[in-house]
DNA sequence: CCCCAGGCGTCCA
DNA sequence: TGGACGCATGGG
C-alpha cells in the first residue's frame, strides 16, 4: 500500500500466487495462508503448472496451516489442472469476458462467487465486485443492511452505486477488510470493539446498532 | 476452555 | 431458495 491507498493491496507476486491465495484463504485467517504459501514456495509448489502436476500428499503436507487442507489440496490440483490444461494457461482463460469468465471459474470445484470474484478482480484485473465477511458485517453493522442479505443482491447495491472501474474495485475492496478486521464477531454490545466505541459515543450511550 | 478466520459443496425441506 | 453441517489449523 503506502502514497497509492490500497492499490496492489491483494498479497502476491504472481496472477498464479493470487490465485493459489484466494483458495487458501477461504474462511481462514491469512496469517495462516502465508505460512502454506512460504511452504508451497519452499517445496515449488507455488505454480499452477507444479500444482497440477504435484502430489496430493505434498500440497497437503504443505498447505497443513491454513485448514481444510485436504479439500484445499484437491481443489487446488484439480484447479491448476484444469486452467493448466484445457485452457493451456491464465493468457486464455484470462482471455475471456468478464461474465464469461466468472461462469467458468464458477463451475471449478472450490470455487465460489468470492472466490471468483478475486480471481477475476486481483488476478485476471478485471471489474468484478468482491462480496466478503467484512463487507457484509459493514454494511449490516453500520449501514443497517439486512445481516442476511445474498450475495449477489450485496453486490449489485453496491456497484450500482459506484463506478465499475478496476482501480476503484480493488479499493473499495481493501479498505473494507482492512476496516473490518477493527470490527469483532461479537456482537455491537462488546466493548473491546473499537467501532462499537465510537458508535456508542455517537449514540450518547446507546449501541443504536 | 471458549470463539473466530478475507468460503464452499452437499444435503434436505 | 435457504438453512444446517463438515471441513481443520492456529491465534486471541
Amino acid at each position: 500500500m503506502g502514497s497509492s491507498g490500497f492499490l496492489n493491496w491483494w498479497p502476491g507476486d504472481t496472477k498464479d500466487e493470487i490465485i493459489i491465495g484466494a483458495i487458501l484463504t477461504q474462511n481462514t485467517n491469512w496469517r495462516n495462508v502465508e505460512k502454506a504459501i512460504h511452504n508451497l514456495r519452499d517445496s515449488n509448489l507455488l505454480s499452477l503448472w507444479e500444482l497440477s502436476n504435484a502430489k496430493i500428499t505434498n500440497i497437503e503436507n504443505a498447505i497443513k496451516p491454513s485448514g481444510f487442507y485436504r479439500q484445499k489440496a484437491l481443489r487446488l490440483k484439480n484447479i491448476a489442472y484444469i486452467i493448466c490444461e484445457k485452457y493451456d494457461g491464465l493468457g486464455n482463460l484470462f482471455r475471456k469476458d468478464t461474465k464469461e469468465l466468472r461462469n467458468t471459474l464458477l463451475s471449478m470445484n472450490g470455487i465460489g462467487m468470492e472466490t471468483a470474484d478475486s480471481i477475476i478482480l486481483y488476478a485476471a484485473e478485471k471489474p468484478s465486485f468482491v462480496i466478503d465477511a467484512y463487507t457484509k458485517r459493514i454494511m449490516s453493522r453500520v449501514y443497517g443492511i439486512d445481516k442476511k442479505v445474498s450475495y449477489e443482491t450485496l453486490q449489485s447495491f453496491i456497484t450500482s452505486n459506484i463506478r465499475s472501474d478496476i482501480v476503484i474495485y480493488k479499493d473499495f475492496h481493501a479498505q473494507f477488510v482492512e476496516l473490518g478486521k477493527h470490527f469483532c464477531m461479537k456482537e455491537p454490545s462488546c466493548s473491546n470493539c473499537p467501532v462499537n466505541k465510537i458508535c456508542r459515543y455517537y449514540n450518547n450511550g446507546s449501541d443504536g446498532l
